[in-house]
DNA sequence: CTGTTAGCGCATTCAC
DNA sequence: GTGAATGCGCTAACAG
């Protein structure tokens, strides 16, 4: 009933826990024919290691644990599914954390410092403080941000300064002028600056293109779906209303997409759309958006990581994806 | 550098580790001064025991697998949140499986069944195998199926039929005899059963109300929201298109939405759309739907499994929730 | 090539 | 109330 051990196998084959160890490591030289023998004692008797005693003795847990903040959007679950994948080729098991709040955070990057609680850490989206980085570096736990930065910590982003200033760009090459910016707030307690930083590259492009900055243009929210119908709204009811908006994800071009519906704004007819990500929703509402490779950032993460596991640096890396613009349905001249 | 252990801790205490252990465990009575000195060489040393070697010796591994075929659809998403905050505030670990293949399906039903690996098993919407129940059986690993049923194994579940039906008679309680039902395939791969059930529902409420089920109403497609747009837009552009569709799942029906737009078609005023699910999008976007309780469903399905942990028992609970109709802006009487 | 043995770090009987 | 000893299942020297 309860499952067999390497003794059993070491028993029944008649040779020693270390040779049956052997073959299943199949890392020292075994004759031919006791490998054989055991193989099939393993098979006989369904046996397969006991991965907790393995990890005791190895001093290795084989698992990597994953912190994200939100399991509500789209593009943070888009790179969960890219470690995910990574992961799934490796021997390393997924545990996954989630950071709904400055609380868990806390408790999960203090709980995950400690060595023997994982091989390596993926932090999605989060800022780890000061405090935590020298945690980490502290007890020697590689980790690696993803979507976010630290001097100290490898890390993997997207220009989102250049996306911004590409997405903006974009709106004022069709001829736009009265070109919004429509975000989550910039200031935020889990202090995701994506947002600041695509707002940096709108305001660049601006100015490049010397059109004055309208503050009036620019609208933040609580972050989520309906808020941004929410603030959307408010913005299209004003007079002098924009012409294009630059949404600051996919999300919000979504909530704008509603907003401009209930208010009888056609887009892109009356209005342009712009949003950020290039989420599965974007392509199926035909939203023009600034791609980024979220589900192969994640893939990156993993690989990072697991060199850093395997042969440790203290030169952290830091990569940095391309963003593409992706022109679809929603971004057109103005009719004006 | 490396971290401190229970022998160092007990010998700067000057005890012996099974004190050590004893305080930590806080099961057997210690004298209170042992105990605060003990505790005092704890946060001096910042000793934290290994999860590992706890393991080992308990016999547990304080770890529950969750299997989730795609991380891609909010639905699954957000029952994996529920799961996730109810095993958060438990003392489990959450390891994640996606098994978005049927070869993946197959390795981690393996995987999973056995006693070493996790101390129970969480299955969302995923339909094990014959062979896989013996295993898990025969191996007593506590599982339970979320969104999904067997006779013999543990599962929460909601009343698809019923939905269906709800969804299909809010339509002709609006006074819609033109009804049409769009869905994934009902066969597939993965024996998703719910958009069968739902089906079930529909056909047997247009029955109820004698309204004869027209096979061209119903169409399948590809499981996704792209697809949803396209089989909705051959629906809706045959002679006599229904003046009301019942997606089965908000995805579903946020591609019928699109659909209608690029063809003209006014929701609500041309046409009726009802969805299932409840996901976030629904809300945003003012759809009326079906809804699930999906992030509850995953709560009930970890205390469902700690409780089988805690208290093993031959009888397989299951448990039905509740779905509950929303009516939103997208429904309405129909116009002709 | 293969067997013996000593840990890995902790929990837990059993004596004291 | 506390310590010594044993074992959880496996890996890794160290001999042979």
């Amino acid at each position: 009933m309860t499952p067999a051990t390497i003794r059993d196998v070491a028993k029944q084959a008649g040779v020693s826990v270390a040779t049956v160890s052997r073959v299943l490591n199949k890392s020292y030289s075994v004759r031919e024919g006791t490998s054989q023998k055991v193989l099939a004692v393993i098979e006989d008797l369904d046996y397969s290691p006991s991965p907790t005693a393995r990890r005791l003795s190895i001093g290795r847990t084989h698992t990597v644990g994953v912190i994200i903040p939100f399991l509500t959007l789209p593009s943070f679950v888009e790179r969960l599914r890219g470690v995910e994948s990574a992961l799934a080729v490796s021997e390393y098991d997924l545990v996954l954390f989630s950071a709904d709040t400055p609380e868990k955070v806390d408790h999960y990057f203090n709980d995950l410092s400690r060595r023997d609680r994982a091989d390596g850490v993926i932090i999605i989206s989060l800022h780890p403080d000061e405090t935590y980085v020298a945690r980490f570096r502290k007890s020697a736990m590689p980790a690696v941000l993803l979507d976010a930065q630290h001097p100290d910590i490898s890390s993997i982003v997207v220009d989102d300064v250049a996306g911004g200033y590409k997405a903006t760009q974009h709106l004022i090459e069709l001829g736009h002028t009265r070109i919004a910016y429509l975000s989550d707030y910039l200031d935020n307690p889990f202090k995701f600056v994506a947002m600041r930083h695509r707002f940096q590259g709108y305001h660049q492009a601006l100015e490049e293109a010397s059109i004055s900055y309208r503050p009036e243009y620019q609208k933040q929210g609580e972050l989520g779906g309906r808020e941004a119908v929410a603030i959307a709204k408010q913005m299209l009811v004003e007079p002098d209303r924009p012409t294009a908006i630059f949404a600051a994800s996919d999300i919000h071009a979504v909530g704008v997409l509603k907003a401009a519906q209930e208010l009888n704004i056609r887009v892109p007819q009356d209005l342009s759309v712009i949003g950020f990500d290039g989420i599965r929703d974007s392509e199926h509402l035909d939203i023009t958006t600034v791609c980024q490779p979220l589900f192969d950032s994640g893939v990156v993460s993993v690989n990072t990581l697991l060199s850093a596991i395997n042969e440790p640096s203290d030169v952290p890396e830091k990569i940095v994806l391309p963003t593409k613009l992706i022109v679809r349905g929603t971004t057109v001249p103005p009719s004006g």
